[in-house]
DNA sequence: TAGATTGTTAATCGATTAACAATC
DNA sequence: TAGATTGTTAATCGATTAACAATC
């Protein structure tokens, strides 16, 4: 029963779509034009039937005999993840992290774009980056409310980056990824995701000799 | 049954004890000296059943009646996940986001030094960056192999990445940090851990209207 | 047609939670 | 002592895998 819906569809699986999509796109690249559970699961070590599982919650996207259509495919998963479209941006921090970000090209490439940039370090203000004007976190709300924008990357110091997600919320944004080491206190409304390397490196460590 | 060893712990329990690590710090540095299970879940989003029984796998580390120390257990986690040291570290990509790595803190600060710095364009290899002098990727072995480096970032482009991991981990590698927007294929023994930003992004569209 | 691969069901496996005796 | 919280067991819940009929 496949469904487009938020029907039920566990976390983890939508977890999983993005990851599809990026070897799909690698695929595409590579001139590949169809494809198979057995193959995207080779690539990313993972079961083909996992593979078909998570895609058959949103319909029957292949073809028994043949495999995927890797065009088509990607675009049934740009339609369920919503990144069909481009979805504009906040960038809260204008530091050495922020400045990496804002000149980052891959995400406009894949739909996100950066459109606003703000820090509360007053040589900062005014200057440019990267095509933008970094503003004062007073104007934060004006400017968010004003487009509307739903999503936003936090890249302040720890200490400052609960303030700066409670300001975010209270004027509309429903997404944030979080770069500062810390977890945020956030209404069940909204979803964070959490970039920080040392915890991944950290991760890792438990299995060196 | 506690136990130090790689045992049969879940890797998923693995996955959460930096993070428990982490939230124990901020408590320390708030001038905590006692928590619970209760209390840490509470900060975390997590159930305080899970975080005792995943302390459980490695010891008794609480006491009834009162909690955990929060500065003895700092010293059991980061035992236990082997941080109790000094990890260096090989960067491979000087470009804007190797650069950002490079001048990072957070990860000397957390027990990770970046000790050589790589990249293949002439116009880097030799200028200073952050107090190394970034080498030819020719000198990755000799360096590698002298210093016994075991853990290694990529900040290179999804094209090159994989010739690259191929390299680290001939040279003894067996812990990888991977910025680039693809999938490694890499033997059993060597550990990867993914970081691509809109990878997070593209997962939280599909909660959004 | 014969071979391949899907979508789906049922079985297995593993992770989370609830509950509580032990005890600080 | 009374109250609180651990460590652990058993029960529940959910995710992964195996298998196969359907069909391209």
């Amino acid at each position: 029963m496949p469904s487009n819906l938020s029907d039920n569809i566990p976390d983890i699986v939508i977890g999983r779509l993005p990851i599809y999509l990026r070897a799909l796109n690698r695929l595409a690249q590579d001139g590949h034009e169809v494809t198979s559970s057995h193959e995207l699961g080779q690539i990313l070590g993972i079961s083909s039937a996992q593979i078909r599982k998570d895609l058959s919650h949103f319909g029957g996207f292949g073809k028994q005999g043949t495999g995927y259509q890797i065009v088509f495919l990607e675009e049934k998963l740009r339609q369920v993840l919503k990144v069909n479209r481009e979805w504009e941006v906040a960038l809260v921090g204008a530091g050495d992290l922020g400045t990496a970000l804002a000149h980052y090209g891959g995400f406009a490439e894949r739909g996100f774009k950066i459109s606003c940039v703000f820090d509360n370090a007053k040589e900062k203000i005014g200057k440019p980056l990267n095509g933008f004007t970094v503003q004062a976190l007073d104007e934060l709300e004006t400017t968010i409310k004003a487009r509307a924008i739903k999503m936003a990357m936090i890249a302040v110091p720890a200490k400052a980056a609960q303030e700066v997600a409670d300001k975010l919320i209270a004027v509309g944004v429903r997404a944030i990824l979080n770069y500062a080491p810390i977890n945020l206190n956030v209404p069940p409304e909204v979803r964070v995701q959490y970039i920080d390397p040392v915890i991944h490196m950290q991760r890792m460590t438990f299995y060196l000799p």
